[in-house]
DNA sequence: TCACAAAATTTACACGAGTAAAATTTATGA
DNA sequence: TCATAAATTTTACTCGTGTAAATTTTGTGA
């Protein structure tokens, strides 16, 4: 109100009549300082607005409060509900997310790390793209600083790693599918930037022999992130031509999978699990979209709660205790069943 | 590779056998310095590995490279697309993007603008919530950053607005609809959260006058960004009430259109411009999903190549001018008609 | 009232740069 | 070869804060 500005921390130091190491004391801990003092700085706060200068603070502590938040694709809704999710977990922990987005290329993954190096956080969770090309400057990333993976893993690399047991939800829905129906045949891209998608492929596999039923494996061309639209062609050539020894397809993901069921529309084949059907869709991730589609998609869910808290508690103790953890931790979370109207 | 390691300019200035003030003079501008020895500089940097800590530096300069993006939403994939697209402008043109989401919510918008003002950033691109009662301070931090608009105007604040002409991508969708068949129903929320969609409404209703019909708007209850979520069961209400008097359904957006289409799956109802079908749906945006849905939505797209690359550019001339503008510019794009199965 | 510990203050230095002014070196052209 | 301007170096100060050590003040209990 009254008076000249405050531009540092010595000014505010004169005008609340406090001397300016309490006030740097007392904005790295509020209850480090005589509730008398406190008091006072808080009033002088009130009247005053003041706020310690980022870069100077960051410059000189020893470790930053900033975590990065590194997915791989944000325009993916999936991934950005995750980030959304994981961010208030940091916010809430006090400390400051930096989210970036790898664009679901390897090199602004390693150009996000380079940001990550530059703004020295206190840890970083990551979600990789599990390219095996730039394996090795993540680990060496991870080396240097405190690493969480989510969602994909890399062997080794990190602190831990937590994500979804593909197995058990893989086997969960090729289950359902079999006990319904006939048996699926499995939807994927030949060569998938996803390493979830190899272990889904191989979990599929297993679930299927375990049941008595020869797998399936229907694997399309294709690049990149735009899995409807992969979905979408390959689905048209794959459903015209014959392909599918089953009236029951799962895709690899919920996007490939909205992308066929657009496909299976456009051909006029009559998607779900009423007796007029003629072709059962599944998908896996359970993709906010997948309610609206028409029919809205049976899935599996992941448990993100669970994989968001586990990997921010998990790097908050890390950095707490200012130590390595001396053993990786891999946990893997269950799936749960997402029965709607297409298969 | 040899002896110990660069842990700041003056370090390296002595391996590089260059001073200090000349090895700063070439970081912030590589061409200031001799080509001699920008050589040396970067013949030392590829043995040695510095780079300056952004901490100090930008504690130092007048104003930092820094630029601060906000938008409404992330996990909104309309506005995932969009920041990617600033995102990379921005890289472009020399700076480092800060990437905000407000979340759908205004006080994260404040506490938004509150980080920003943290990092003292060059300058701001910002898409507003457009709520009321935060103008005012959305307006004040204009006054201290320089600031441009982008998607909904707020009137008077910031150096510029880039967004949509929405009485011409209206004015488009609707003339079409009245010449392919029955005028439109216009489906909206009550009390949208987003400016644009009271410009939208207005937009339909001179639109209808103009051709001699008479509005008929549908305005349903619902808070939040779950879009889909509302159209879908506020949809079902309408189609199964016989609120439509009409055929046709034009949707404030391509989200809420989604949840209709959903909508009438599940009751039975078909829906596209084929002999067959009783409802036709129309969007607005030209959503990333918009292509996929069943039947594939029909909508307006909002030209965000050119509402992208003049925000930036408008924002950057101001920065490198170091003068705000002395008249607010003001520029709205033309929407284009993109024609589909379902209108 | 006195002793004692906890908290605050004073003092001093560090962090890693930007930057201005003066002195010096280098490159350029006649 | 010399004059000249441009580039570089030297020197010195600045930015705003963290932090350690020594000293002083404050609060507490007997």
């Amino acid at each position: 109100m009254v008076g000249r500005k405050i531009k540092n921390m010595e000014d505010f130091a004169a005008v609340s009549g406090i001397s300016r190491p309490t006030i740097s004391k007392y904005f790295n801990d509020p209850d480090s300082v005589r509730v008398s003092t406190r008091q006072k700085i808080e009033a002088a706060l009130e009247k005053h607005e003041y706020r310690p200068n980022i870069y100077a603070v960051n410059q000189n502590r020893r470790l930053t409060k900033n975590i990065g938040l590194v997915v791989p694709n944000l325009t993916d809704p999936f991934f950005a509900g995750i980030a959304r999710t994981i961010e208030g977990l940091i916010i809430e922990a006090g400390f400051n997310p930096l989210l970036l987005s790898s664009h679901g290329g390897p090199d602004q993954e390693i150009s996000n790390l380079d940001s990550l190096r530059a703004i020295k956080p206190a840890g970083v969770l990551l979600a990789p793209l599990g390219r095996e090309s730039l394996i090795d400057q993540i680990a060496e990333f991870a080396r240097e600083v405190p690493t969480v993976l989510f969602d994909a893993n890399l062997d080794d690399i990190g602190e831990a790693f937590f994500g979804s047991d593909n197995n058990q939800s893989i086997g969960l829905i090729v289950d359902y599918l079999c006990r319904s129906g006939e048996p699926p045949t499995f939807f994927e891209l030949k060569t998938p930037i996803n390493p979830n998608a190899y272990k889904r492929r191989s979990a599929y596999v297993a679930a299927m022999e375990q049941l008595g039923h020869e797998p399936q494996l229907v694997q399309v061309d294709g690049q990149g992130w735009n899995f409807e639209e992969i979905g979408f062609h390959e689905g048209k050539k794959v459903l015209t031509s014959g392909q599918l020894s089953t009236n029951t397809v799962l895709c690899s993901n919920d996007r490939l999978a909205i992308g066929l069921l657009s496909a299976a529309f456009e051909n006029g084949i009559k998607v779900g699990r009423s007796a007029d059907a003629s072709l059962r869709i599944a998908g896996h991730d359970d993709h906010p979209f997948s309610r609206f589609t028409c029919p809205s998609l049976t899935t599996v869910s992941q448990d993100y709660d669970a994989i968001s808290a586990r990997s921010v508690d998990s790097l908050m103790a890390m950095i707490e205790s200012g130590e390595r953890v001396s053993s990786r931790v891999e946990k893997l979370f269950d799936g749960k069943l997402v029965m709607r109207g297409s298969a």
